[in-house]
RNA sequence: GCCCCCGUAGCUCAGUGGAUAGAGCACUGGCCUCCGGAGCCAGAAGCGAAGGUUCGAUUCCUUCCGGGGGUACCA
């Protein structure tokens, strides 16, 4: 549970409050277990202290929480502390903490939700990391769009955050795609293992406007590396610009080719050597990442000499390790057999088990009238990234991926996504920003006049749809310190769509530019003063919906 | 065989050991003289099964049932 105090005052008031209550009745000050009521009756805040700490104090839970109810000396902030059921102590803030809160947004605007970055660790977060022989399918979008939905709630807790994306640019595939491409280029035949995508032939072309036919020269075998290496720079470029369709940018690509001509390769496996953790076998080197976990040993390096792309993720793992404090690799389902391995490797290179973080996603089934579409570069058939998006836009296919929890295999229907578009929960949520920005348009059109947010009378902000809406609006950077330590994007999604939800009912409940030229000046003032509350009231929900959108890196539209 | 994930409403999914388990879609019926109806309100409908831990279990543990995925001196 990340420690709330940091980012909302108000909990840090309420901490403290029950902090110096438990020690005055002679109980260890302890965490304070604040957490937020699901149902508004029991208040705004809750402390379960009472249940957690009954049994060591030896008294009943209910009669604990009375106690400490009438301990804690009323604070201008809470109007009334009640205990309910077995022991709950519930909190109901007042009027001046709802009219802070309103403040506090528009103060802090796009910083609100959001923790400084003073002492928050370097986190390193590699995503996507598909190999560079074709262009990305649409399942890498949901590594792409949840990666980098993951690092910008990290940052937003306030860590520094690296994207960082592995490129395999070397080693047989490499070879065989090289070798694919000239074959296609000559019409010779393909093999079962070459790389029959339809994107081939026209890479051939390119590769031979870009560098030359001379790339080209010689039999197969010879050029299969050199036209290997111009694709997959090629393919890289490609790449880059999918992902860039999508909103997502990498701080660093790193080439697994530069590891091996650094020699960090060669490095690690010296590392591993002398500390002990390989064993020759059959003319083989072996890492023993059974001592750590793993089923079986791993090959370092291979009987005829070669290292293994175990080897290199070992140098990358250090590689990444020197220049983050912890490192958090997102992967799908088809590689939960790599974590035994890399969790041992961590362990046998001294980085620590603890920072280095693996999260494995479930992967992204592709459906086609209610069929199952195999994803696979070397098949041929996919659908790319860049295609899907053309159908369903950016920010839907984003908020689709982000939605869902990584354990969740996602079925995935391209035409029933792009069907239901406009009822799709991103437009929910849009809708709810673009409808605030409509009424503050209409406030200026009609010359309203808002005063300003000190002069506002927010305490008329006591309408059930005005309180539920500035309940959800001080969750934010609850929720954003949740999900960010979780790595569970689905809360903010889902915390979203609640805060458009309370948004919409008080738009539905409550008129913001409210007027009548018939009414006598005191019922008219009443009502300017209303407006006036209510304008800034929704201006913060404005700036809330924006930065909840902002972290899931979604538009924030002013019109639809 | 061994390992991982899932099983919550008709469908797609949330649910961080707490109080009466929530959304969207679909279905039924309502709501604009007035700030955007991409909206609001109401209705019906659910934790795969059995044990255990706990003051409290959809959540943690065990077993079983059902579905998906992974298992290499591959890359």
């Amino acid at each position: 549970m990340p420690d709330l105090t940091l980012s909302d005052p108000t909990v840090a008031l309420l901490a403290t409050a029950v902090r110096d209550a438990l020690t005055r009745m002679g109980l260890p000050s302890e965490d304070p277990a604040l957490e937020r009521p699901k149902d508004p009756d029991h208040g705004d805040w809750a402390s379960t202290i009472a249940l957690r700490v009954a049994k060591a104090a030896g008294r009943a839970p209910r009669e604990l929480a009375d106690a400490l109810a009438t301990e804690l000396a009323a604070l201008p902030e809470v109007d009334a502390v009640e205990v309910a059921g077995p022991g709950f102590v519930n909190f109901r803030l007042s009027d001046l903490a709802h009219a802070a809160l309103v403040r506090r947004i528009l103060a802090q605007g796009p910083g609100f939700g959001r923790r400084s970055a003073d002492g928050g660790s370097h986190v390193n977060v590699e995503f996507v990391s598909a190999n560079p022989t074709g262009p990305l399918h649409l399942g890498a979008g949901r590594w792409a769009a949840t990666g980098d939905a993951i690092a910008a709630l990290l940052e937003a807790a306030g860590h520094r955050v690296t994207r960082e994306y592995y490129v395999n640019d070397v080693g047989e595939q490499i070879r065989r795609f090289g070798a694919s491409i000239v074959r296609v280029d000559r019409g010779l035949p393909l093999g079962e293992d070459d790389y029959h995508g339809d994107y081939v032939p026209g890479l051939a072309v390119e590769l031979r406007e870009r560098h030359g036919d001379g790339l080209f020269d010689g039999e197969v075998d010879e050029v299969a590396d050199a036209v290997g290496a111009a694709a997959v720079a090629r393919m890289r470029e490609r790449i880059a610009q999918q992902l860039e369709g999508l909103g997502v940018r990498f701080d660093v690509w790193t080439s697994e080719g530069r590891l091996h001509d650094e020699g960090a390769i060669e490095a690690t496996i010296e590392q591993l050597r002398a500390s002990g953790h390989t064993e020759e076998r059959d003319g083989a080197l072996f890492l023993r990442t059974t001592d750590h976990g793993d089923d079986k040993d791993r090959v370092l390096v291979r009987s005829d000499g070669r290292p293994t792309y175990f080897a290199a993720d070992c140098a990358y793992m250090r590689d990444k390790r020197s220049r983050a404090d912890h490192c958090i690799y997102l992967l799908g389902a088809d590689h939960h057999g790599y974590v035994a391995r890399l969790k041992a490797a961590a362990v046998c290179l001294g980085l620590g088990v603890d920072s280095v973080e693996i999260r494995i996603g479930q992967l992204v089934n592709l459906l086609r009238d209610g069929e199952s579409v195999r994803l696979s570069k070397r098949a041929g058939e996919m659908i790319t990234l860049d295609e899907a998006l053309a159908e369903v836009g950016a920010d839907v296919a984003r908020y689709h991926f982000l939605r869902q929890n990584l354990d969740t295999t996602i079925d995935l229907d391209l035409a029933v996504v792009a069907e239901q578009s406009m009822e799709n929960p991103v437009y929910y949520v849009q809708y709810a920003h673009a409808r605030v920005a409509s009424v503050l348009r209409q406030a200026d059109e009609r010359g309203f006049d808002p005063g300003t947010v000190e002069d506002a009378d927010l305490a008329l902000l006591t309408h059930p749809a005005e309180r539920a809406l500035l309940r959800s609006m001080s969750s934010l950077p609850h929720v954003i310190a949740d999900a960010a330590e979780a790595r569970a994007t689905q809360r903010l999604t889902r915390y979203a769509e609640e805060l458009a939800g309370t948004f919409h009912r008080f738009y539905a409940e409550c008129r913001v530019l409210d007027d009548d030229p018939e009414a006598d000046d005191e019922t008219r003032a009443r009502m300017v003063a209303s407006s006036r509350a209510r304008y800034w009231l929704i201006s913060a929900a404005k700036q809330v919906l924006a930065n909840a959108l902002g972290v899931l890196r979604v538009g924030a539209p002013e019109r639809m």
